[in-house]
DNA sequence: TGTGTTCTCGTAAACGTTTACGGAAAAACG
DNA sequence: CGTTTTTCCGTAAACGTTTACGAGAACACA
């Protein structure tokens, strides 16, 4: 069924090196025979073996997704990933790369998985998501000695490893300094209570901004919950409860948002009349909550391309004339204003 | 750095013929020197090169599932796809299956992608989702004898392929039923227009509910829109202008609805008061949305473990002791009760 | 014409596995 | 003790590529 390069060696009675130097456009084959080569391969439907051509190159020409769903994510996971995803795996298909998906369970397995796609050497580099402020998975790599790039920073593995990451620093201070603008003292700040280390960036910018604005941070006022609807909806009332009650909260996670105006409503405390809300990572969830919510935006797509690019920037085999290189970049996200503040 | 099992039979002195009989559990090799095999194994941190396998086996262990964004998806994708794919890629991962994703761009690249996994072999599978009810993905895997299954049915390709689908018929009648036994006759239905099959059978069960309890159909409540918010937000007002109003709207789409809503309200007619809305497929969009819309939910993480079951059912490689079984399964949706009704 | 250069191609090894085959040694059997 | 069977292992080929090496032919140059 399937022709390989020996068919075509056949078919055209010349042999197989000639044939393969001819497909790889090397310079030591005469433009006749290139041709012929080309034309037979189109007739007899030709295409190279990738298992073969593996082995011989020692590159498999695949790059792993490591994804590790959160365990709160029953039903529906973050719509986060399929746009950033596009994005990736749409450049990586223009370097004719492959994009394999692993998927942890919610459990630890995660290491385990990323081990067996190292050592079986499934994948010629790995990017991580959902990058953990101490992270082994980077550990793990750095150590290995294997290529990878990570969706968000870490602590962990120093700056040997291309990064992007968006800049939730910034935008909580942003958050911060809009509500400030509008007149709000006593702002509040939920986030996941994982390691993620997104949250931590998060509540750096929230405090940096209160205090710029000469605003006591109140540590009732910040809360940790689980990276849910649930933990959104247990956490909210906390803060809600404390003392001096804030007129505005902050939400660091889009999930968390939706179960905390649930807790909201259920007290009878309106978003956007009775108190403000944002969110730092819009999803269409907040564009069509009621009221909507104001949050801030990534840009997921192109974020998936360039981080494809500093990816295989940083790969020998990929890099360009200057060698290879170790890029990092943090992006902004865009405010999206709407009705909740 | 890698060890190949040339080291483990350079290390231990004995053939690599012995030593891959060894690892792979064949009856023919003593006692002892499998023992002393494996602890090598260990000790050297061996783990089989995958390419070499795969080459000498001319399976890649590898299956692909193929995603084809809407258009429409700028910014956010279907949060359907991550718990699905968390699913099968988790049945999959206990048969040593790697899951390899390709993503059209929303365009027709698709077809051109699908042709590349397969003349390289880079799969040893493919799984398809969004199935069109004339799909020339099918009829191209069918003749290139190349196996797949997919995540929805089609027209194409006959009984030939295992398929796992949502009883998309059922939906649209249980929502009709509903309806009805709440007082409704005038009944609207806004579904996609594009070719996909799930808007054909949600159309057959909503007009058969229809005729069974003797309501004609009316061809001014039906309207097909694009695939997204947008579409939804355009079509809906079509169906309200009818000269004799509905009050009762089905949306066969999540999306399709949140823009259908946003409509509603601007035309001052809240869902759940002054019209019954119902969404075949829920998201958590529906549960969060404002009222809650009341919704058909399907259980996405085990119908992704369940199509990897069936795939592998349909492969001579995996198949059990009668040999290979092609098995089309279509599961039924979970109605959640809530506001909008 | 002799020598050196360029162009073009064939040969064969290599990547890391799996496996059919055969043979030596050990065990079983008479 | 001779013969047959079983146990165990080594040899080598094969999967489909790529590529280092070398060789023959054509060409250029003196």
């Amino acid at each position: 069924m399937a022709s390989s390069i020996h068919d075509l060696a056949r078919h055209l009675n010349i042999s197989i090196g000639t044939v393969s130097r001819a497909l790889n456009g090397r310079a030591d084959v005469n433009a006749e025979t290139r041709r012929r080569v080309l034309e037979a391969a189109r007739e007899l439907n030709y295409s190279p073996n990738q298992s073969g051509r593996s082995l011989r190159q020692g590159a498999t020409r695949s790059i792993a997704f490591m994804l590790q769903p959160h365990p709160g994510d029953q039903q529906y996971g973050e719509p986060f990933f399929i746009p950033f995803l596009t994005g990736l795996q749409a450049r990586l298909a223009e370097y004719d790369l492959d994009l394999m998906v692993v998927m942890g369970e919610p459990g630890q397995y995660q290491q385990e998985r990323l081990r067996r796609v190292v050592e079986t050497r499934r994948a010629d580099a790995v990017v991580l998501a959902n990058t953990r402020r101490e992270d082994d998975r980077i550990d793990y790599l750095s150590k290995a000695g294997f290529p990878f790039a990570t969706l968000g920073r870490s602590q962990s593995g120093g700056d040997t490893y291309p990064s992007l990451d968006i800049d939730f620093e910034r935008a909580g201070n942003e958050a911060v300094d809009r509500l400030v603008a509008r007149g709000h003292r006593r702002i509040a700040a939920i986030r996941p209570s994982l390691d993620l280390n997104f949250g931590y960036l998060f509540l750096d910018g929230y405090r940096k901004a209160l205090k710029r604005h000469g605003i006591e941070v109140d540590p009732g006022l910040i809360a940790d919950g689980f990276i849910n609807e649930t933990g959104g909806y247990q956490v909210t009332p906390r803060v809600m409860l404390s003392k001096d009650r804030p007129t505005a909260i902050v939400f660091n996670n889009d999930a968390m948002a939706l179960g905390g105006c649930k807790a909201l409503a259920e007290m009878g405390i309106r978003p956007g009349h009775d108190i403000a809300v944002i969110v730092i990572v819009d999803t269409p969830l907040c564009r069509y909550f009621s009221p909507a919510l104001t949050a801030f935006r990534p840009s997921l797509d192109p974020m998936g391309r360039r981080l494809a690019e500093m990816l295989l920037a940083s790969l020998p085999a990929f890099a360009g004339p200057e060698g290879p290189r170790i890029i990092r970049e943090v992006w902004p996200l865009e405010l999206v204003a709407r009705e909740s503040d």
